[in-house]
DNA sequence: CAGCTCCATGATCATTGGCA
DNA sequence: GCAGTGCTCGCATGGAGCTG
DNA sequence: GAGCACTGC
């Protein structure tokens, strides 16, 4: 488990280790970020400026010349039979002393016109660096992307010498891919560009069939587990739970009623742990079915556990529990408040994430685990699952997950979708407001306030005003602003820095409607229901991605009132009014994300859930032709190659070193 | 906020010409 | 293990943007 | 000059 090549010494390695390389087979998973095609070889003559080029020639002058500040430059010129170009380095006056006048040399870079002559500043020379299409790779400071291309173009044969490629030749060949050896070494040293991208290809799939592999592997250790209590579903449940349903205040929604389907089937199995993902847009009722599990759960005279983000969200469901369940013991656990010493074996305990500390009190009571991740994909909570007995498992996300997403990441879950939203709920009319337009909207929003006795968020992206971006409203002085403009309301301020206290006082208090507008920072995220709530305005709205977005327009429309969301920008910027405009006329959360998927890559639909998943190197999760070849791919594994070994296909993924932390 | 990575940047010479 | 030699490769700085 | 390999002790 070290380096076996030559030019590796203590202090190298520790870099090395800095970028996750710790033997010599990872660096060549080590993977370029970017090239710079300097393989156009051209005489002097045939420069074109701002043109990548190597150009090959005759030095005919070098010098070094000193500044008056110290500092220093370095001239060589150089000469072919067509013409002679300038080179131009700065403060690196040992470099001339590699080269001597009427040596023959090649140098690439990017020629320009300096002071009427063709120049090439900070030129790159050497093998491994001109004629060809060179690789740029993450650095450490002291690892230059000069030091890999060295070091990989001298020793790729002994670094590739124990890789092995697991996928079997002729799936290689039906599938016309290139073979590992060959995407490595086109990876790091390309010919061409379409070899490039084939490599680029080979290695993303590569990189996508180990997660799903890992998944698959995930997903076939949790099919061993036995349910720890098993639940039933009789006649006497069946009717209560009906009466429950039909009880409630509306009905079910067509996708509602599919996913109890899917659930309770599961739930009361006497061989299966359930373990499953309900992913369903802001405000599509979810909680209904977090409450028919946790009832069924408790008809059985078993526990359930509910684990909610945060303690205002966990008190919101103490109370619809409480409210639809009135003959079902419900407690709240948090930080602040314990359980009772004793309590009922029906019960179900609605806690925050406190109840991880103390979870070995309870947890093993506990039958049906629900855990609400709101928008944040937390690990925490994967310590009730790695527990050897783990209880049936529902976790909810209000993240809708494009179907690429979930198939990579949360294939070790079976996974119900949530789509149409409740048919009470009045679509949220969503506006665009030019710049000039800012004053007028404040004035409605004013007169709405007093009329309807409504309330607002405004939603600002920083808290303090930055020199830099001067454009970026900052909460603070908003605030400010905003009182002045409405004279005639009450305002509350919140952001990431006030203390707990503080904001759970105003919050309470907008609750009470005692404050008319509240003034944010993205914190009022976290999925609190605000039902008088109908006018959210969020300033510098192209600084968000879509899909967070969309989520704070899901703070509003929660009631019964027609809601309203404006969009303020002073973006001129086409593709952000193009996104901003595409959210104003759509209202599904999954064609949001998959359009932010598609337009601005995972990092927007990934920033609202926690860090932790592994990050593809190459491939691209918006890649959905390329992940659905993976799972035909794996398919064809299982199927055509009995012998094959799944298990090695993920270890082998130095990407996926990480993914344990998540999947686990 | 700090720490890191990425990326762009960086220097010299020498002083005209029209009008009153 | 450590000192000495000779080899190759080597800028510095600041702002920007990201992550813990 | 930093890091490294190699040599000679």
């Amino acid at each position: 488990m070290s380096f076996q090549i030559p030019g590796i010494g203590p202090k190298t390695e520790s870099k090395l280790q800095q970028l996750n390389i710790f033997s010599d087979w990872q660096l060549l998973y080590h993977f370029p970020h970017r090239y710079i095609d300097f393989s156009r070889v051209i005489p002097i003559s045939k420069i074109n400026l701002n043109e990548n080029c190597t150009l090959s020639g005759q030095i005919v002058h070098l010098e070094n010349i000193y500044t008056r500040s110290l500092k220093s430059l370095q001239k060589i010129i150089l000469k072919d039979r067509s013409g002679q170009v300038e080179l131009v380095w700065f403060n690196q006056p040992f470099l001339i002393k590699n080269f001597k006048i009427g040596d023959s040399w090649a140098f690439a870079g990017t020629p320009t016109l300096y002071r009427g002559k063709t120049t090439i500043f900070s030129p790159e020379y050497g093998q491994y660096n001109t004629g060809k299409i060179i690789p740029i790779y993450p650095e450490t400071k002291g690892l230059t992307s000069r030091w890999f291309r060295k070091i990989i173009g001298l020793h790729f044969d002994t670094l590739q010498k124990n890789l092995v490629d697991l996928l079997p030749q002729t799936l290689i060949n039906s599938y016309n891919l290139l073979p590992l050896k060959q995407a490595l070494q086109e990876i790091h040293q390309p010919q061409n560009q379409k070899l490039l991208a084939q490599s680029r290809y080979r290695l993303g799939l590569d990189e996508i069939l180990s997660l799903l592999t890992l998944s698959r592997l995930q997903k076939k250790s949790w099919a061993l587990n036995k349910p720890k209590f098993i639940l039933k579903s009789n006649k006497t449940i069946d009717s209560k739970i009906k009466t429950l349903i039909s009880n409630l205040p509306f009905s079910l929604t067509e996708s509602q009623v599919q996913a109890w389907s899917e659930i309770k089937p599961e739930l009361t199995s006497k061989n299966k742990v359930s373990n499953r993902l309900l992913c369903g847009d802001v405000g599509s009722g979810k909680t209904i079915i977090a409450l028919l599990s946790t009832y069924l759960t408790s008809l059985n005279n078993r526990q359930s556990l509910v684990l909610a983000p945060t303690e205002i969200l966990g008190k919101q469901h103490l109370k619809t529990f409480q409210k639809y369940l009135p003959s079902t013991p419900v407690y709240f656990l948090s930080a602040h408040q314990s359980l009772p010493a004793k309590i009922p074996r029906n019960s179900i305990i609605i806690a925050t994430h406190a109840a991880i500390f103390q979870k070995d009190k309870f947890i093993k009571n506990t039958a049906l685990l629900v855990v609400d991740e709101q928008h944040k994909f937390g690990v925490k909570q994967r310590s009730f699952l790695s527990q050897n007995s783990p209880p049936h498992t529902l976790t909810m996300t209000a993240t809708p997950i494009p179907r690429s997403i979930s198939l990579t990441f949360f294939g070790n879950l079976d996974l119900s979708t949530l789509k149409n939203p409740p048919q009470n709920r009045l679509r949220i009319k969503t506006f665009l407001v030019p710049q000039n337009k800012i004053p007028a909207c404040y004035q409605w929003l004013q007169k709405d306030i007093l009329k309807r006795h409504s309330q607002a968020f405004i939603v600002c992206p920083f808290i303090e005003e930055s020199e830099s971006a001067v454009t970026i409203k900052s909460a603070k002085k908003e605030f400010e602003i905003l009182k002045n403009i409405f004279p005639k309301l009450k305002l509350a301020l919140i952001h990431g820095k006030t203390d707990i206290e503080t904001r759970n006082k105003i919050l309470e208090n907008f609750q009470k409607n005692k404050i008319n507008v509240l003034v944010t920072t993205p914190i009022i995220e976290v999925g609190i229901d605000f039902p008088n709530a109908t006018t959210i305005i969020i300033q510098s709205a192209d600084h968000f991605g879509l899909s967070q977005l969309h989520q704070l327009r899901g703070r509003v429309g929660r009631g019964a009132l027609q809601s309203y969301c404006y969009l303020f920008t002073e973006s001129i910027n086409d593709s952000s009014l193009k996104r901003l405009e595409f959210l104003s006329k759509n209202s599904d959360g999954f064609k949001i994300a998959e359009y932010d998927l598609k337009t601005r890559g995972p990092g927007e639909v990934f920033s609202t859930l926690q860090h932790g998943f592994p990050s593809l190197k190459i491939a691209n999760l918006s890649d959905i032709k390329l992940i659905e070849l993976s799972q035909k791919i794996l398919t064809d594994l299982e199927q055509n190659y009995p012998n094959f070994d799944l298990e090695k296909l993920v270890k082998n993924q130095k990407s996926l070193s990480m993914v344990g932390n998540h999947l686990n």
